[in-house]
DNA sequence: GTCGGATACCTGTCCGAACAGGTATCAACC
DNA sequence: GGTTGATACCTGTTCGGACAGGTATCCGAC
């Protein structure tokens, strides 16, 4: 089994000639990110959830009731998308949002208990996401893949934040 | 040099231990395609665009006037979304809607002399972003990088599109 | 010719993401 | 005590992206 991974065989993404030629990885980035991220959403839409909404989900039940704010930081969110994120959290009852006894300007937010059937699905479709990505890729494999683009990221970040 | 890739080396991005633990892969996707975008958008925001609206541009350099449709194939969009792209890119003067005379139904789009300045300077970032991007690699480590990502595209699109 | 389905585009809605600006609160300092 | 600056959160706006629904047009079968 030949899997093709030049831009002749991406049946559904862009082939786009002259963007390719001037930044073939960053275009192999932004196309892999869309699919990734598509599917991905067709996962999560199965349990009632978007995407990125699970992501604050899952620190909520890995660390237990955390402030807006650290949220924030955790995810590097923006302050206003978590806002918005949790109001729409808390209305599909899946999130509680406690005023902070300590700290007035502060919000806990907290997960539902109703929320814990979610948790079992959301850890289901992130392990079957990752297994439908890196279907034909061997342990080997994977590793490089995590080290190369850890490596991408490494370089956007210093370019991104420089001397931070 | 060494350049650690694990989850210890993510200076701004999400640590997030057990999403880490349940998809790497998936995870280093998510956290690469969001600092690449970030940092296209900050290099394309300079020249007036946003992020997604280069794409249509570079066809349109590439490959002269289109219709709206074609540009919905090409570039895997939605209908909505290229609809508003197109206006927003018409209001900015970068792009001109005539009417297609052979068909009522369709537009065709095309760039203005206005934006050949545009083109010049598109082309500039998108060197510059994949300079950013792939800084301390060399060739093979870029052949490497677009072969993987291309591999696990092909997986996510095998499922996206079952015998497609 | 006309009828029905496909096509091309538009609009409305909802979501995440980013930015700007506002208010309430806290904390450190004078 | 009062002022100043940082912090925590909210709101408004704009954008891409996705989905549903609508209208005008085209085209092939009848």
């Amino acid at each position: 089994m030949v899997i093709m991974a030049d831009q002749t065989a991406t049946p559904t993404s862009l082939p786009v000639p002259a963007t390719a030629r001037t930044g073939p990885v960053s275009h192999a980035i932004f196309r892999l990110a869309r699919l990734h991220r598509m599917v991905a959403g067709q996962l999560l839409r199965k349990a009632g959830l978007h995407p990125g909404q699970e992501l604050v989900m899952m620190h909520l039940w890995d660390c237990g009731p955390a402030r807006q704010a650290e949220l924030v930081g955790i995810l590097d969110s923006d302050s206003a998308t978590m806002t918005r994120t949790v109001q729409r959290l808390e209305k599909a009852g899946f999130v509680r949002r406690v005023p902070d006894p300590s700290d007035r300007r502060a919000w806990i937010i907290e997960p539902t208990v109703a929320s814990q059937a979610l948790h079992r699905e959301v850890e289901r479709i992130w392990g079957e996401l990752e297994q439908v990505t890196t279907g034909g890729c061997d342990e080997a494999e994977r590793a490089e893949v995590v080290r190369l683009m850890g490596k991408l990221e490494c370089n956007l970040v210093a370019w991104a934040f420089p001397r931070d």
